[in-house]
DNA sequence: GGAGAAATTATTCAAGCGTATAATAACGTT
DNA sequence: AACGTTATTATACGCTTGAATAATTTCTCC
């Protein structure tokens, strides 16, 4: 009998597809279902090259979620230009994909469900998305001193909570059912919303188009 | 050696031990440390006689999810009197304990990561959610007619939408982090920003108190 | 183009899993 | 107070799990 052949990749990609795979294996089968096994045929390799690179399950599964965070993250926090333009793009990439789908939401609540599980996976979750509602306020902040409203400390941080909470919520309506929303239905929501919210308006007159 | 004593519950009372022990595992240990050793442990009994009450361990899960289900939904559904209150108290309920809290999120994000593995579960889903934001769309029509509003089909979607959202947030917030915030200040966002979408005031110079 | 390093495969192991079945203790009925 | 029913315990089985180790292939470097 002879052994499968194989190739010998860069730790840096080898790295990558496992966690990839990992991503795919809970998407798929639920925390339940990502063993070290399943994770290894759809890296394509065999389990116990998983430890050669991970110290335990439980390591990769932590970088895992760390990998998932920063994208569901970063494109919101690279948003450029001015303070309308800004909070504008940022609401619109949160509710598009592909951060807003059914596969995100599959991942975020497999994660959060163990959170109060796995110590390490708190930790985490608290440096991952505590920076996120900070970022919403200091947009609110720049946005509503442009726009000459009143950006104190209270009403940012209230505000903050409210818009924070709407696009939470409509991200996991549009994830949940996203089919039952037409193209772009939930942007202009959360447009015409935080308009309502802020007593000012977001987007009016834009050559960008609401939807992505 | 002498077996360990017991007394024979009744069949319902039982049932429902042992779907309380499988959600306090759940919450406890995650969907995947919910094994049937130990949800015979929480309920004091052996593993065994769970497969005389359920005819599988996912038969005991899909119990469980309809039992929170329930449990999340029912007092919210229960709200009685004029539209003002009942909106009122429907956004109260769903905001404090025992809705929300910890643990009510690690179970609801434990059994939401399964709906796309277990078909069972997704129809317990389906048929559990999708009557809430019609009762909320309905509860806003009711409400923003009496008030004098226009209640026009369109109106009533988007706002329902909107404010569903927005509870869905403030409830996944106050889970995640309730200890951030204040007693009732949630609920204080909650209903400013709700008589800011809506355009109207709500609970203002009520004798009921915001918070619970 | 051979040697050495190490990435990868293959195999093994003990523990824990869901489930099946047999033994037994509790309880209502008479 | 013995009986029959059955809820409950106890035990066992076959599989899967995460992990450890041994065997081997690939690739770089000289």
């Amino acid at each position: 009998m002879t052994r499968r052949t194989f190739h010998r990749a860069p730790e840096a990609e080898r790295r990558h597809d496992l966690i990839e795979a990992t991503l795919d294996s809970i998407a798929e089968f639920g925390l339940r279902g990502a063993t070290v096994r399943q994770i290894a045929i759809k890296a394509g390799v065999t389990a116990g090259l998983i430890r050669h690179y991970f110290a335990s399950k439980d390591h990769i599964i932590q970088e895992a979620y760390r990998v998932l965070i920063g994208r569901l993250t970063e494109k919101a926090r690279r948003v450029t230009g001015d303070p309308e333009t800004r909070l504008h793009d940022f609401i619109v990439i949160n509710l598009t994909e592909p951060v807003a789908n059914g596969r995100s939401l599959a991942l975020w609540a497999a994660f959060i469900s163990q959170v109060n599980v796995d110590p390490a996976l708190a930790a985490i979750h608290r440096e991952g998305y505590l920076g996120f509602r900070d970022e919403l306020e200091e947009l609110l902040a720049d946005f509503l001193a442009e726009k000459g409203q009143d950006a104190s400390k209270d009403r940012c941080r209230a505000l903050a909570i409210a818009i924070n909470a709407l696009l939470d919520g409509l991200w996991l309506e549009g994830c949940l059912a996203g089919e039952l929303f037409e193209e772009s239905e939930l942007v202009s929501i959360a447009i015409t919303s935080i308009e309502a919210l802020m007593g000012v308006g977001l987007a009016a007159g834009r050559r960008k188009k609401a939807g992505r």
